[in-house]
DNA sequence: GCACCTTTGAAGAAC
DNA sequence: GTTCTTCAAAGGTGC
């Protein structure tokens, strides 16, 4: 169970990071020659990882006072140089710095995305825009921040029902505007009021006095809704800058503001809210009520603990039950029909979901899936996904962690909102479906079928020893399954060394015997295919060998059609500017393969973001 | 209409 | 403690 104060327990961005990146090594050769970088990278990202969360922990209201100071200065300073110079990279030097590095934003959602109520959800609906928290750069701890944060959370009657004011940077006004949200669920947020979070955030009394708003801030008021709205800043990623030192501090509970598409919009519980910030929260005998008829018990925390902001998030995925009670009623004098009503309404309930937070990947696919559709013409999103896969991968570590920042705060938030639900209560729920059920019976049944030829040795045979794992080949026989740990899982490598590093993922893992043979399986097949078929085509084509070239659309998209026939899937690695990275593609491009010698995925590693890159060629001749 | 694909990461379950 | 599985988003595809 995650902790949301756990003293820098928070390290799951990092590790996991940590070991996406160490297993990227594309030989052994080069990952000795990296892993002083690879290390450093890894140390880095840690590091922000855990630089955020000290920041985070170390800011968050009273606590503050109790904790002691972050660990250490050099550890937190490390990290600030990268960290500013991403934020002054996204912001264009618009923001000052403030004295801790930090991104002076926290993120919004995209309110020009249509989750006004006169527009439509926008493909990115759960996008953010660049935002400057009116509160920011008071000193962390100092007196005056505290106080802004007990002059914050004062409820103030007056502002209650008001809107929410915020700063885009991106406009060159910097404007204020107003937001309010309308969309079923009532929002009630004044500029003063705290977000259960705000603690976490550092004030600026530069851009925010309290009770006297900019001029400003009436402007652009959309006509049909009365709600100010602010111009979309056009060329602000929507999500960003956010640093560890402000993103760690703050959440973006706002970024669940916008409906996802096609799912309603909930409002939240608010049981994480209810010890730090208890001012803040302004009992809603509706929303409780309404909290009450659609979540589970469980789900709803106590009446005084709601959250005045009554955030939707779209993590709820839920029927609308509230109006099933108002048909039950009526159709109370039928039993039998009052009973089915009752039936229908607890199996509405059983269905409530609250979904997963995304992670750091993931929020980084939202944002980018958009671009990589407009510049590709692709639609499907599993060549979308593993383009952004790869994307992913060749993102400076700055990036990414900002990334991790954000799915930090989003499980942060969504542990907030939502304190009794746990990812078990997903998995509950599927296992009443069929999907995960018949998936897994899949690939058992794949297992079963496949289970005899394990061994890279029985599996292609010697004269096919190019195709054998790199522990295989190297010793000439399947040491890992003589050590009974199943099959081989490591692909061959590009010039014929060893991909002997660790699996960067459980999925690619070397699987113990029993059920979970199963899944490595499937996906030690596939990879296998990657170096089968390529052992027939050019091994070396200078392109490949040539550093990076842009993507063509043709190619994206052969990629893309490629990746429609189920083991034909793209692997447009050498179409990504040879950042094809990841470790655990288990799709291999045959079609892009032939039509162009895409570099196998399952070889490439030790594709640092710094490092050229390094197109990965397949299987080649001089293994043999 | 539902499951699958495809990616990475997080978290829980299962050893 | 390690390994494995599931789910999160997305939208086309196939059954």
């Amino acid at each position: 169970m995650p902790q949301l104060n756990g003293g820098g327990g928070d390290d799951l961005g990092a590790n996991d990071e940590m070991i996406s990146f160490k297993d990227e090594g594309e030989q052994e050769e080069k990952i000795s020659e990296n892993s002083s970088a690879e290390r450093d990278l890894a140390d880095v990202k840690s590091s922000l990882v855990n630089e955020s969360e000290t920041n985070q922990n170390s800011s968050s209201d009273s606590e503050a006072e109790r904790r002691p100071p972050p660990r250490s200065e050099t550890f937190r300073d490390k990290t600030r140089e990268s960290l500013e110079e991403a934020a002054k990279r996204q912001d264009g030097g618009l923001f000052k710095s403030p004295p801790y590095p930090g991104y002076p934003f926290i993120m919004i959602p995209d309110l020009t995305s249509p989750y006004l109520p006169n527009g439509s959800l926008s493909p990115t609906a759960r996008t953010y825009l660049q935002m400057k928290w009116p509160l920011l750069d008071v000193q962390p701890g100092g007196l005056q921040s505290r106080q802004a944060l007990k002059d914050a959370r004062s409820p103030s009657p007056a502002h209650i029902v008001g809107p929410f004011c915020w700063e885009f940077p991106g406009q060159s006004d910097l404007s204020l505007h107003q937001f309010h949200l309308s969309n079923k669920v009532p929002v009630v947020q004044h500029p003063h009021h705290v977000h259960p979070l705000t603690p976490l955030i550092t004030y600026s009394n530069e851009h925010f006095t309290p009770g006297n708003p900019p001029p400003h801030l009436q402007t652009d008021v959309d006509p049909k809704t009365g709600i100010p709205r602010p111009p979309h800043p056009p060329d602000i990623s929507p999500y960003y800058p956010l640093s560890p030192g402000t993103v760690g501090q703050i959440p973006h509970p706002l970024g669940w503001l916008v409906p996802q598409q096609g799912q309603p919009v909930y409002p939240i519980t608010t049981g994480g809210f209810r010890h730090p910030y208890p001012t803040a929260l302004t009992v809603n005998a509706s929303m409780s009520s309404l909290l009450s008829s659609r979540f589970p018990p469980h789900m709803v925390p106590p009446h005084h603990s709601l959250h005045t902001t009554g955030i939707p998030h779209p993590a709820i995925v839920t029927p609308n039950v509230k109006q099933e009670s108002t048909h039950s009623d009526i159709s109370s004098l039928n039993s039998s029909k009052q009973t089915d009503a009752k039936k229908e309404e607890e199996k509405k309930k059983q269905q409530v979901h609250i979904k997963k937070p995304l992670n750091a990947f993931m929020l980084y696919m939202k944002e980018m899936r958009a671009k990589v559709v407009a510049e590709c013409t692709l639609k499907e999103s599993a060549a979308i996904n593993q383009i952004l896969g790869r994307r992913w991968h060749a993102l400076s570590r700055e990036e990414q962690a900002k990334y991790y920042e954000l799915a930090r705060k989003e499980r942060q938030l969504h542990m907030q909102l939502y304190p009794g639900w746990s990812a078990r209560d997903n998995y509950a729920a599927n296992q009443q479906g069929k999907r995960k059920k018949r998936k897994r019976e899949k690939q058992q049944a794949e297992s079963n079928d496949l289970s005899a030829p394990k061994k890279c040795r029985a599996r292609f045979g010697l004269d096919q020893q190019n195709n054998w794992c790199g522990p295989c080949r190297r010793k000439k026989k399947c040491i890992r399954y003589i050590q009974g740990e199943g099959s081989c899982a490591s692909p061959p490598s590009t010039d014929g060394s060893l991909l002997d590093s660790p699996p960067p993922s459980p999925s690619s893992v070397v699987p113990s015997p029993s059920s979970k043979e199963s899944k490595p399986q499937t996906e030690q097949m596939q990879p296998l295919s990657l170096t089968m078929k390529p052992a027939h085509q050019p091994l070396h084509h200078p392109h490949l060998l040539a550093g990076p070239q842009p993507p063509s659309l043709v190619q994206l998209e052969n990629s893309a059609s490629a990746s429609k026939t189920p083991g034909a899937s793209s692997h447009n690695g050498a179409l990504e500017h040879g950042d094809v990275s990841s470790s655990r593609q288990p799709g291999s491009s045959v079609a892009s393969s032939m039509a162009r010698p895409s570099a196998s995925l399952c070889h490439s590693h030790s594709l640092l973001p710094s490092t050229a890159p390094q197109p990965l060629s397949l299987v080649t001749k001089s293994i043999e």
